[in-house]
DNA sequence: CAAAATTATATTGCACACAATATAAAATGG
DNA sequence: CCATTTTATATTGTGTGCAATATAATTTTG
């Protein structure tokens, strides 16, 4: 047998399919929760930071999100468009842009309260099962980034 | 306390996070095993269906993988543009497009041989144990797809 | 302290990803 | 058999996502 007669792996059979298929079903299950406060799912990873604490700056949300500057500041600039976010340079560091929320961002953030239990709702699991899974696909991505460059 | 003050769950913290995250880390993972055969992550998926069986309509393609014409169009033209398809109108139904594989694309999938393992071991886990991940993975891009338009 | 290296962000170009719309071909129903 | 509906694909517009490059500000070093 030939290689170009070879079995080859349906995508299906493959693990790597099986997280890029959870993150489409993950995005289509955010769509409509997050439509009605303006937000992409993205976007709405970054809000959750800004909700978390503030200030922040870009490289400060990259870090945590693992995206690069070409991501976030047109991202960034897309929520300030949307006067949810301000972003000024530090006075200490002017190479610092740091990222605060207007009063309608930090009004937002009651709107999207109701998100994170919808969507645990969603996974038809309880919550011990859930951080278990999140742990294990946490270790896996531990894993995968800690064998890239090594034979 | 207010819900501007309320406590919010981190991404970190997440399942949705993890899985946005682990995809991230395979699409590290895979870039530099795929860049010398010239393709990127989704353009392997479509060819790893071509090498499995050929010919397949776009529409084929997109059930299997999740994905719409706005995506599968443009990729298709690059991978016709590469020379590793053809893209024909069918007979039997003008509305058709018949996607198969040239020869420089049959050939590919030689050099291709050689990543499901790298892959594999890359996850540091034995296929058993891989198997399971991705089951568990898919049962729950199963439930989030079920449960949206629900309550 | 001045030159070199590092750091933080922006910009550009390319490639997904999807919603909405358009178009044309085929199937269906009266 | 013709009007309606459905199906298959393409197009457009918006929004990520990342590599490569640019720029300006800080830090380090000799």
């Amino acid at each position: 047998m030939t290689d170009a007669d070879a079995p080859i792996l349906a995508p299906e059979q493959q693990l790597c399919f099986a997280v890029y298929a959870a993150g489409q079903a993950f995005s289509r299950l955010y769509r409509p929760l997050l439509q009605p406060l303006g937000l992409t799912y993205p976007q709405y990873l970054v809000m959750l930071i800004l909700w978390e604490g503030q200030p922040v700056t870009v490289t400060g949300i990259g870090r945590r999100l693992g995206l690069d500057t070409g991501t976030l500041t047109p991202l960034l600039k897309r929520l300030e468009a949307s006067d949810l976010v301000v972003r000024t340079r530090s006075a200490e560091d002017e190479r610092r842009v740091v990222v605060t929320l207007t009063e309608k961002g930090r009004q937002l953030k009651a709107e999207a309260k109701a998100i994170p239990e919808a969507v645990a709702c969603a996974s038809g699991r309880d919550l011990p099962d859930v951080m278990r899974l999140r742990d294990e696909i946490n270790a896996l991505s531990k894993a995968l980034d800690a064998s890239r460059g090594c034979t």
